[in-house]
DNA sequence: TTTAGTGCAAAAGTTTTGCATGGTC
DNA sequence: GACCATGCAAAACTTTTGCACTAAA
């Protein structure tokens, strides 16, 4: 891992108060040059193949916490388990490839208006949206 | 279970092919009068705990082939497994309360323009896009 | 009677947890 | 030294599947 990757994935860690060990740093750093989403299981797999000493649990572990810090975003859109992706900050959302996951991320979100005024029609205080749009990327085609 | 509500059951059920099973009867007639959403273990015990006859995997089954149908929708806003719910027709989303999982069919989803405009500058071709808007109903604010 | 559906138990798969060990502050 | 993180294995959960049996067309 490069150095300025490294520091880089230690200011992220330290900057939600969390303790930038070797295993946090490992995850994060393939996050970082991963533009796709992964599962634990991908990951832990990954890491494993290429040398890397570290659990399925501590993956498991680690990117929970990252998620549940805001630092990665966690996405569902695979039955049955849940990918993770390090993305830019901000409210966005997904443009995911149904065929090789490649993911972009979609800014500019413009649904707050409406959704506000459709929830208060139903007596509900929004507290978060989520939007998936699945297709198929330009290589795919 | 009335017999109007069985005569629209099996009615949905002829409409897309499936044979009217006694099983599938229960399950869909419960789907009929749960205004939220339900996985499929809730249905099942809710289902047994009646006194009805019938295993989890046909629970597992017939949601699944009644979702593949385009019958009922499958939501995923819960952690780790499927929610299930028969809806209004049509393309739709969901505003769920976090709280007591009141679901809220909302109509008139005017994401598709802006979908097709932004999926296109980036190479992509838009198959569909899920939208599903979490918050607080007014029971549970 | 031929085909499709069900029940049960086992299997598969992902994710979580308990606990002893090791690392960090 | 106190506290936190990790590894491993076991456990917990949801969901799927194989197969003998039953019900529906």
């Amino acid at each position: 891992m490069p150095s300025s990757e490294q520091a880089e994935a230690i200011g992220l860690l330290s900057g939600v108060g969390v303790r930038p060990t070797r295993q946090r740093l490992v995850v994060l750093s393939e996050l970082m040059s991963e533009r796709d989403d992964v599962t634990a299981q991908e990951l832990h797999e990954r890491l494993r193949a290429r040398g890397e000493r570290l659990g399925l649990a501590t993956v498991y572990r680690t990117l929970s916490l990252l998620a549940e810090e805001g630092v990665i975003d966690e996405l569902s859109h695979r039955r049955g388990e849940l990918c993770y992706r390090l993305c830019g900050e901000g409210h966005h959302h997904h443009l995911v490839c149904s065929s090789c996951h490649h993911v972009v991320e979609l800014e500019d979100c413009e649904l707050d208006p409406w959704l506000a005024r459709i929830s208060q029609a139903h007596g509900f205080v929004t507290t978060g949206h989520r939007l998936e749009v699945s297709g198929l990327c330009a290589d795919c085609r």
